[in-house]
DNA sequence: GCAATTAGTAGCCAACTGAAACTAAAGTCA
DNA sequence: TGACTTTAGTTTCAGTTGGCTACTAATTGC
């Protein structure tokens, strides 16, 4: 499953046949290909592009046909940035809005738990990182991150724990967006830090 | 893989081979067994007994051979609790501290994986309450988290936030352990409440 | 009665977080 | 030129969280 940052909202790749609902893009990897490597050659056959991060989501077992010979879907996720996600996209694929998916009941259980499980590796791979040029504004990395989460942030509280973490350096360079006060840009430059033990988030444990 | 606190330490269920190194348990499936199915009667069949909590971990792709035929691994974490867990192990299996498994190089890296991955399911997932009897002490909640987890919490700590995530609620009996006050009694009852949603968590994003 | 042991609570302090209000630097337009 | 708008970035404050120490409570063993 891919997604895609666009035009100020989060899109999904989907296949869209002549008829019947519109389903995820699947491929049967061939011989002499490793999973990761089948799912970012089928990413770049539909979407046109490579993800800028991808991991594997999980593994369905479909109907099982014959002992010993199973059959497993293996998905997975992954964001492709906005400049490569322009590129041409395969015959009858097309990125829609993923509030407005319009998948067919299995496929739309997919992608609202593809999204959750993105949502919580946010906090743990530098997705957002991934998909924003080697040097960007904290202004466009917010926005990047209200876009994948799909709710806004507070400006003094994202850039105070960004700056606790260490994550990015300023470069000297500035821009000018038109109207407004230029900002300054940042790359991302991760320090090594020691990582606390934190005690149980009962709070997470949602029913 | 399977996972049981016995005897105070976190132990794993291992297959010991009267030659060469330990390894994982496995199998493949049967013919219409769904892959949960097939992952329980493995548990049930090497451990004797049914995992209280279980969730897949991860696919992987071994050498795929011919096209169209893929051959992929899929992992699951279970764990049993500790009543269950002594039972009657299949032949050659057996339950080693996780610190001291002494699995191969690519089983040995399998494991610290699944031990992260179940440490976050922690937070989102009763495990710990599953492998405790319906009704518990919060000491031995405390106990369980702190053997799954490796690591010992704090108190005061722990039972605040569990006070204030509505989980468990007070039986009206205490238990009495031999020396030192008798501890009261608690269930698991989580209330619904409603998700805040958490700004980001850039400390967690280490390298 | 008194020490030892385990359960459970109170309160302090530092760190974190959300919110609002502020300063700063640019463009727009009369 | 100078008021107004827009975006960037900082400061401050108050409320919450989390780790820690120190306390009280109830039981057994001697």
């Amino acid at each position: 499953m891919l997604l895609a940052p666009r035009e100020g909202a989060l899109h999904v790749l989907v296949d869209k046949p002549l008829r019947g609902s519109a389903h995820l893009p699947w491929v049967s990897p061939r011989g002499g290909e490793t999973l990761p490597t089948s799912a970012r050659l089928l990413a770049r056959r539909t979407a046109g592009a490579e993800p800028g991060w991808m991991e594997q989501l999980q593994a369905f077992g479909d109907q099982l046909k014959h002992p010993g010979s199973a059959s497993v879907s293996v998905a997975y996720v992954g964001v492709i940035s906005a400049p490569a996600a322009d590129g041409r996209t395969a015959r009858g694929a097309a990125w829609v809005p993923v509030a407005h998916a319009g998948l067919a009941g299995r496929h739309a259980a997919i992608l609202e738990s593809a999204l959750d499980t993105m949502r919580v590796r946010l906090d743990h791979a530098p997705v957002a990182f991934k998909l924003l040029p080697p040097t960007f504004t904290l202004s466009e990395l917010q926005r990047m991150y209200e876009l994948l989460l799909g709710w806004t942030l507070h400006k003094a509280s994202f850039r105070r724990s960004l700056q606790a973490a260490y994550l990015v350096e300023p470069t000297d360079e500035w821009r000018s967006e038109g109207r407004g006060r230029p900002a300054q840009l940042y790359r991302f430059a991760p320090r090594k830090r020691r990582q606390s033990r934190r005690g149980v988030r009962f709070d997470v444990l949602g029913h």
